[in-house]
DNA sequence: GTCTATAAGCAGATAGAC
DNA sequence: GTCTATCTGCTTATAGAC
């Protein structure tokens, strides 16, 4: 193994439990000898690599490429729902940290918006009415608080239902708010 | 005005300011000095009347007193959707001061929890089938991430959207989640 | 009663030894 | 290349002067 190998390897575990520590303790309270110790790492290695909490934070929550969806319109819902089933109970701590961070941290607060920014707009297509990117922002809404009453807060009665009941109930919820016509 | 009073009230605008700067940046990011400064007064004085950081949050996010709803089923949807139109846009600061910090102060956490189970059950009475309480907790995850995607991200459509169109949107959503039969 | 001064602790970041 | 030692800054909290 030649010395890049080894290096991009020590890397990636450092960027793994510097997303892990993100996801479950948000940025503020993460601190590099925690994720150094974490990765079983000197403190000042994880500085060399990354040269800043600030820039570690930001290579942590770069999720491995969210390829856009293809929308067609009375399919939205459904997606959406797919897209949720699949996610919950498995997301990745990539996301789960850009979550538990956002609401503290501005520039976390600044990636959301953007990143969400995109999606809507991208929903919206597939919504062709006049209030279509307040639809589709809705249904963003609904999907992260979702994902955080679950995934974060561990709030007891989403824990312990499976996907497919929660997939169930939301169904009537998407489709209205998803309805081209 | 006596000395009791000259206090009370200074105690008052200290808990103002806090509850102000809590919802505006979190736990972690407001300090003494700040709450201090925003308020006109020493930092020592906070100190001296609310004896730690944690309670002075504790105090701020202690809500003015929030009484329960008396629930006839069939009205379930249209209470919520009642209590959104309100909330939307004048939510009390002690209120987003704890959905600011739920998701990186554990104190905050346990105490949104807490409450939050409180009015699942409550909710759950309005809903009788075998599910009522996982039908609660989505009609809580949905109003909470809302209130977050509005008032605490601002995201665009949903800060420019009245509180009626937005009410109006989830109208059917709400009806199925909370549909008794 | 209110504020000044300071203690004690922990964070991120840096310089330099090995 | 990796780690030791340290610097600087900021926080909460306290002790004591006025």
């Amino acid at each position: 193994m030649t010395r890049q190998e080894r290096r991009r390897q020590t890397e990636e575990r450092i960027l793994g439990a510097a997303r892990a520590l993100f996801a479950e303790v948000g940025y503020e309270r993460a601190t590099i000898r925690g994720v150094a110790a974490a990765a079983g790492v000197d403190p000042a290695l994880v500085m060399q690599y990354f040269g800043a909490k600030d820039e570690l934070f930001r290579r942590a929550i770069h999720a491995p490429g969210e390829q856009p969806l293809e929308i067609a319109p009375e399919r939205l819902a459904d997606l959406l729902l797919e897209a949720i089933r699949f996610k919950l109970g498995e997301t990745d701590d990539g996301s789960l940290a850009l979550f538990r961070s956002m609401l503290t941290h501005p520039d976390a607060a600044e990636h959301f918006r953007t990143a969400t920014a995109r999606q809507v707009r991208e929903f919206a297509t597939g919504i062709p009415r006049p209030d279509g990117e307040l639809r589709a922002s809705l249904l963003v809404a609904i999907s992260m608080g979702l994902t955080i009453a679950r995934e974060l807060l561990r709030l007891e009665p989403l824990q312990e239902a499976t996907p497919e009941q929660i997939v169930d109930l939301l169904r009537p919820a998407f489709q209205s708010l998803s309805a081209s016509g």
